[in-house]
DNA sequence: CGAGATTCATGTGAAGTATACCTTTAGGCTTAA
DNA sequence: AAGCCTAAAGGTATACTTCACATGAATCTCGTA
């Protein structure tokens, strides 16, 4: 790096005009004071909640829609609001929040029950203690008081997929031991199938209410960039149509308004770098590219060593190969790339497991197909684009210590 | 020719093992009275 | 004697291994038309 002249630049930086307003408006944590085109879901959500005002347990609810239509959201943007009425009336409401998808943090039972704890304010030990005794801490610690506990999950298809549904059951099963406290599940989920596939009972005490998220539509999603569009921005720095062909470009992959609102910010962020007046479309092209490829880094490094040699193994295979490819040449591979990087090869047991891991991450499509005579096995495909394949390659290379 | 039987390569479930971490307990050491 | 530290014992969750059996369509076999 050249160090002289970086005084200048961050000098420069600070005279050049900022492309945003607030940017703060449509980064993704941001929750906005009005949500366009959910009023009929939020009021379903706000109707069925609102009991516990009364310190009547609401039903559960089991919430479901793809990724960006605005389920989180809702459910945030409701309790919260339930929240402030309760407050300074005194009444005890407390809500929970818990993104079951992190890996190593809510994935399991144990582990969500300690991520519940957290929030009390409560530590535990990550390991050691059976998961009753976690149960047992948890009751001890919120049966102090009188108070009525919405529990959040969102993405509870994963947890269920990975635990099974023997969590939920438990925690419906929870009320019966608390006297004074009340707990109400919200369950969110973008995989449609997955309620179909749970024991019927649990079903039917995480589903008392089912509400449905339909995606946006192309107008709605305008409408919803928009809103944001006047505060985030300074005035004209968007090039004409621009937001409309974000609008266009989420609509097209399910409605995503997280993905037209992320797709905008990034777009401008790689104006504002290439120091552009304006946002054009050109920078949204980018955006799509750079956004999918972040996404994929993210995932491929905050995995483990073995499922970043087996994820490894498998690209360098699908380079070489036109064909899909099938596990023994991948374990085959994987093998060598153990020993090169000094790593303790798996079984292929474990690498079948492996690779069902990596294709609910959806960095691959595994289908286990039979070859008839030539036996059974999965096929598998890669599911990111030749360019960004080529760059997590690389990065792989890097953190497996290849040459 | 067609219905079964066979076959292959690996999927998949269950049970066992290793590891990392936890609490409890008991003994030994230190310390202050 | 009280307090504190340490090591050992006994426990759990999780990732992984081992073992054994299940799968399912291409291919083979063989009786029959």
């Amino acid at each position: 790096m050249v160090q002289r002249g970086l005084t200048n630049f961050f000098e420069s930086f600070l005279q050049k005009e900022s492309l945003f307003r607030e940017k703060k408006v449509i980064q993704s944590n941001y929750t906005p004071d009005v949500i366009p085109h959910r009023d009929k879901e939020i009021g379903l959500v706000a109707n069925i909640l609102a009991p516990c005002l009364r310190l009547e347990r609401p039903s559960n609810i089991f919430i479901y829609g793809k990724t960006g239509t605005g389920k989180t959201l809702s459910a945030i943007y409701t309790t919260n609001q339930i929240l402030e009425v309760a407050k300074p009336k005194g009444i005890p409401i407390k809500v929970i929040y818990v993104n079951c998808k992190m890996r190593r943090v809510a994935d399991t039972e144990y582990r969500l029950i300690t991520s519940v704890l957290n929030e009390f304010g409560v530590s535990v030990p990550s390991t050691g203690l059976p998961t009753e005794d976690i149960y047992n801490v948890l009751i001890k610690k919120i049966e102090t008081e009188k108070m009525i506990l919405i529990l959040v999950l969102d993405e509870i298809d994963q947890l269920v997929k990975k635990a099974g549904d023997g969590v939920i059951y438990n925690l419906t099963r929870l009320n019966e031991q608390l006297a004074d406290v009340q707990i109400a599940l919200i369950g969110i989920s973008n995989d449609l199938m997955f309620i179909d596939n749970i024991d019927p009972r649990v079903r039917s005490s995480l589903s008392e209410e089912e509400i449905v998220f339909p995606p946006y539509n192309a107008i709605q999603l305008k409408n919803i960039l928009n809103n944001r569009v006047k505060r985030a921005f300074k005035e004209g720095v968007l090039e004409q149509g621009l937001v409309e062909k974000c609008a266009a470009y989420a609509a097209r992959e399910h409605g995503d308004a997280r993905r037209a609102l992320e797709l905008l910010r990034v777009a401008a962020e790689i104006a504002e770098r290439s120091s552009s007046e304006k946002v054009k479309i050109d920078h949204l092209d980018q955006a799509e590219q750079k956004i999918e490829r972040d996404r994929v880094i993210d995932i491929v490094t905050t995995q483990p060593k073995q499922q970043q040699a087996a994820l490894y193994s498998i690209f360098l295979l699908a380079q070489k190969t036109k064909t899909a490819l099938y596990t023994g040449d991948v374990y085959t591979l994987y093998k060598e790339i153990c020993s090169k990087s000094g790593l303790r090869p798996l079984t292929q047991r474990r690498l079948s497991d492996i690779i069902g891991e990596l294709d609910m991450l959806g960095i691959i499509n595994a289908k286990v197909i039979s070859k008839g005579r030539f036996g059974r096995t999965r096929e598998i495909i890669v599911a990111v684009p030749q360019n960004i394949q080529k760059n997590v390659t690389r990065i792989l290379e890097q953190n497996l210590d290849l040459r």
